[in-house]
DNA sequence: CGTTAGACTGTAACCGGTTACAGCGTTAGT
DNA sequence: ACTAACGCTGTAACCGGTTACAGTCTAACG
């Protein structure tokens, strides 16, 4: 492997002049950035970013904690990420956490020992020993965020979101609406569960509607999940005309669930979805749902994470972006 | 920031007894490792990896080139790739190609340039100037392998895997099957599609039937492209009574537009896929189709590439996964 | 008691870039 | 002709770890 010291050697300059070259070709003089080039040429010299990064103490790399990279909803996010990260120089480190605390913080010991220069996380939580004094890292909370979190988070309103989805089931004359809820924790570690339900009570006391604790079941947003939760519904004497899914994947497994039980969608039971996932467009029928955007939200996080890695101070500004009803065949009028 | 030499000062040793501290406590002696720890933890002291890796020229790094980040079938490989490489000590990076051959080259300047040690490459292409004697960087290829590449690949049977679907298919008694098949590049850049036809090509001939050109639809893996090719089907004179699609998406999207077209499936037609992913057990009706150990892909690939990493020569070894038929109601006898 | 092996430690070179600083040659201005 | 300004260049220090090598100290042994 050559160093830059060979290059130097063999265009008879010094390596200042070819480190010179290679980052600001104007400063060298026409004839040695030629013989510079020629030299780069002949050995195929490629500078080890190694010894830059090193030198100017930097990783071009950011880190992104993910819970689960498999859901399709995280992908998304991540591709928006790459987008943004690619266009300002950085590498995006995947960390997929699986849920797990302890491998949260095996990865964000990249950014302590600077292999990473700033952290997307899209869980609920901040990792390494935070001090108190605030944050000593860049970090940008995305997706799933902290309520009162003293770093730049990016989501949506979720509690308003499920409002509109359940107040156009009322609008289409529903009384009685049940709920799949995600996973659900009194610490606060799961805000898009309980402010999606807020939303979800928040429409039904507005309407002076009651809520029949039978009609809410308890999910974890897969597929399964909202598949078994429609043995629920299906065993109880009165059952509720809509339900609201907290997430598309488990409104799909729901509405098969139900189909499965002899109960059709949406003439017995009308299920909206959340999330507007490739698949709510094509599930039997198509889902009405909640759009959310997923790539802009990506977008969004390592936009601010980049201003925050240009020197900027972390403002702890919180960044809503806009959702959108999306109105398909998975809900209709109650019968009578 | 404090460095090495912070803590040797305070601890009253040199910074190679630190450094040995760091590396093999066993190697100093008790008093020392007692006062070099107080240091550490005065100073919260935090060795600078950036450093360490521009001496050791290693970046703990492997770089994952994907086309298509959001498609589950590809993060679910990413996954497998993760964890084994976490286990290994190798972080991450992702690189959503997206089909670009410019995002590719880009990203691999990251490993010329040391920024990582090695190579997954989901896509049936090497990138960069690819010297002819042969490999010049730790390289695997998954998924989507070229047969003749001269580095290992990670993938499964696809002629074999389509083979075996049709010629279930053929059980139930279809004489005329249908497919509806990938985007195909005659430059043999598009592997699995070809492969796959070879694959129903092959179970058409060995049952002696033949393939009626019009019932070969094309498609470019999306759920859009599936129901888009039901209304070809629809409009045709003689219809396949059954379709094998090229992956579960379009499988899903087929279906969903058979049945807009007023076509009951599997009573009319017989639909199958492939890949197995989540949501084929919730499509209306559960999807027949090939299970493809995704996952499993993934550990393998960051298997094969750590031993490579590790020192061991790279043999051009194929390594090929088990798939499985996966029957589910999709598909039946055709109706007389 | 002298010798030696072994445990532990410190000094300083090294990795491959970047860059402060000084020096040189050329040109322009007076 | 002298000076100043400017463009270009080279030397060498520097970043923060690791580690070869040499040296010191202790313990064990004959």
């Amino acid at each position: 492997m050559s160093s830059i010291r060979d290059v130097a050697k063999k265009a008879n300059v010094s390596v200042a002049t070819v480190s010179r070259y290679l980052n600001d070709p104007d400063k060298v003089a026409k004839k040695s950035a030629e013989s510079v080039e020629a030299a780069i040429n002949a050995l195929s010299y490629k500078p080890n970013l190694l010894a830059r990064n090193f030198f100017k103490s930097r990783s071009y790399s950011i880190l992104v904690l993910v819970p689960n990279i498999a859901n399709p909803f995280f992908s998304r996010v991540i591709r928006g990420i790459e987008d943004i990260g690619q266009q300002h120089g950085y590498a995006v480190l995947l960390g997929d956490t699986r849920f797990s605390e302890e491998r949260e913080a095996e990865y964000f010991q990249r950014v302590e020992t600077r292999q990473a220069e700033g952290v997307i996380q899209l869980s609920p939580h901040h990792p390494g020993d935070w001090s108190d004094d605030g944050i000593n890292v860049p970090f940008v909370n995305a997706c799933e965020c902290l309520p009162e979190a003293p770093y730049p988070t990016v989501n949506i309103d979720n509690a308003e979101a499920a409002k509109v989805v359940v107040e156009y089931l009322q609008s289409l004359g529903h009384k009685s609406i049940g709920c799949v809820i995600g996973p659900i924790d009194e610490s606060g570690s799961t805000p898009i569960t309980i402010e999606r339900l807020a939303g979800y009570r928040a429409a039904m006391k507005a309407a002076n509607l009651e809520i029949n604790d039978v009609h809410l079941v308890n999910g974890d947003f897969s597929l399964q999940s909202g598949f078994d939760a429609a043995a629920h519904y299906a065993n109880l004497k009165i059952k509720p005309t809509a339900v609201f899914c907290m997430n598309d994947e488990m409104a799909i497994g729901l509405i098969q669930g139900l189909k499965a039980q002899g109960l059709r969608v949406p003439e017995d039971i009308s299920v909206a979805g959340f999330d507007d996932i490739d698949f709510a467009q094509f599930s039997d029928p198509p889902l009405t749902t909640v759009y959310q955007p997923a790539e802009e939200i990506g977008r969004t996080a390592m936009t601010v994470l980049a201003e925050m890695l240009g020197g900027n101070r972390p403002k702890a500004r919180r960044h809503t972006l806009p959702t959108e009803l999306v109105v398909r065949e998975s809900t209709a009028p109650p019968r009578n």
